[in-house]
DNA sequence: GACATATTTGCACAAATATGCAAGTATACC
DNA sequence: GGTATACTTGCATATTTGTGCAAATATGTC
């Protein structure tokens, strides 16, 4: 495993790991639609600004999809993407090696 | 969802996604045998004083499990628990709800 | 163009975190 | 008891990170 990826899961992982990052995703895994950011605000009581770079280090992250439509961006969960990588570490760690 | 579990499953994130730690993770997870802190050591060129850090951080969060006999402590991966849990978090993140 | 809405960015700051070193504790060996 | 080994802990410090506020940007509406 090279250290370029392990950096990129650590990122990954460390961008799931903050409660407020973490509650927009669950907040986003209810809806089915994308949801804009001011309606995100609600689910964490920070400011727009805290909020928005919240989202921007979870899309950088691949774990939300950006859309920019007018004035608005909607985001929407990458569910595929973060399931997929999860259970790439989950189906890792359990194998045993040697 | 309450607010604690929202806690903990960051803690368990935050815990993995840090590089050193999850090298720790990942040379844990080529030992068949659980490697006391010395060997581990190796793995990431910091002092022993952080390595004996790092590794209380992920015991605590559930990721290790540790046994001391004599003056040796000897980590070992909590293979079980780590997957359930990333599989878990996959599973709710697919899941489509209303 | 003037104004409202949606979001980002710059700046300042407090809190958290990772780290190294030196000293402390605990156990084994002689 | 003295010394070596295997850690852990306290302290200082540098860096990162989360946050709020005010200003900036971008787009829509009148």
């Amino acid at each position: 495993m090279s250290q370029n990826e392990i950096q990129e899961t650590a990122d990954f992982l460390k961008a799931l790991g903050e409660f407020n990052r973490l509650s927009l995703v669950y907040k986003l895994c209810e809806c089915q639609a994308p949801q804009n950011a001011m309606c995100l605000c609600d689910c964490c009581s920070v400011d727009a600004s805290v909020v928005s770079r919240h989202l921007k280090t979870l899309a950088q992250a691949g774990i939300l999809k950006l859309d920019k439509n007018g004035r608005e961006r909607t985001y929407a969960l990458d569910r595929v993407n973060v399931a997929k990588e999860l259970r790439a570490l989950a189906t890792k760690i359990e194998m045993e090696t040697e």
